[in-house]
DNA sequence: TCCATAATTCGATCATACAAGAACTATTGT
DNA sequence: ACAATAGTTCTTGTATGATCGAATTATGGA
């Protein structure tokens, strides 16, 4: 990911609605919900919510296809990892005061 | 860190000249950098470089203090640190797909 | 084909953010 | 007190982003 890639995803993020959006889909893996319901589960107008959608997919962060009537939109997990990874290695430098996490601050994969 | 201090530390850092001057200021620890030197470093207007700094000082990414005639920026790794937390656990559900780095992705403090 | 559903796109409006230069504040040295 | 230096704040213009309602596209079923 490079600098713009992050900019972009870093503004996507930057709002109440799709972070919240994101929260959301985060745990709805792998299929994702169709826009109607994040809209209704966050109580977000339909048209609102579509506008915030489609700029989380801009920045990548979402991917979307139809299914029958309904576009669903699910977190695509490499592009967050990405954009994790980063804030720890390109912007803080992997700087163990700010990436020096400990295995209780997150789940680690087994045998890492 | 809530919600609402993450979308505005993430607001802070999806712009161009901050998110540089951030990683300027992540490797000159702990005293930090004047603001002419950073924006001069950056090639960046003073008084842009100033608007910019107190977007990241409200955001809380960066502290300011002055020393003489210079007034000296520094990051607060606590809050970076904090706002990738915030990121890997409250918003990513610390899941494995999004937060599983191993060792190599970035350094890990000693024994964990 | 016709209707209902799901979602987006469009158009207008309002708010916020960025940029550039001028003016202002704070500090140091003479 | 005065001048020079370091930064910030203010003002204006412009661009981008958010919201709302209306219109439009796409799909599935009767």
């Amino acid at each position: 990911m490079d600098t713009h890639e992050a900019i972009t995803a870093l503004g996507a993020l930057a709002q109440e609605d799709r972070l919240a959006a994101l929260r959301l889909l985060m745990v709805q893996v792998p299929e994702g919900l169709p826009s109607g319901e994040i809209a209704e589960r966050l109580d977000i107008q339909p048209t609102r919510m579509s506008f915030h959608l489609a700029t989380l997919e801009r920045a990548g962060l979402l991917t979307a296809r139809r299914n029958g009537r309904c576009i669903l939109y699910a977190v695509d997990h490499v592009r967050m990892r990405n954009l994790l990874a980063f804030l720890m290695k390109d912007c803080c430098g992997s700087n163990p005061a700010v990436c020096g996490f400990s295995q209780d601050d997150f789940i680690m994969p087994a045998g890492s």
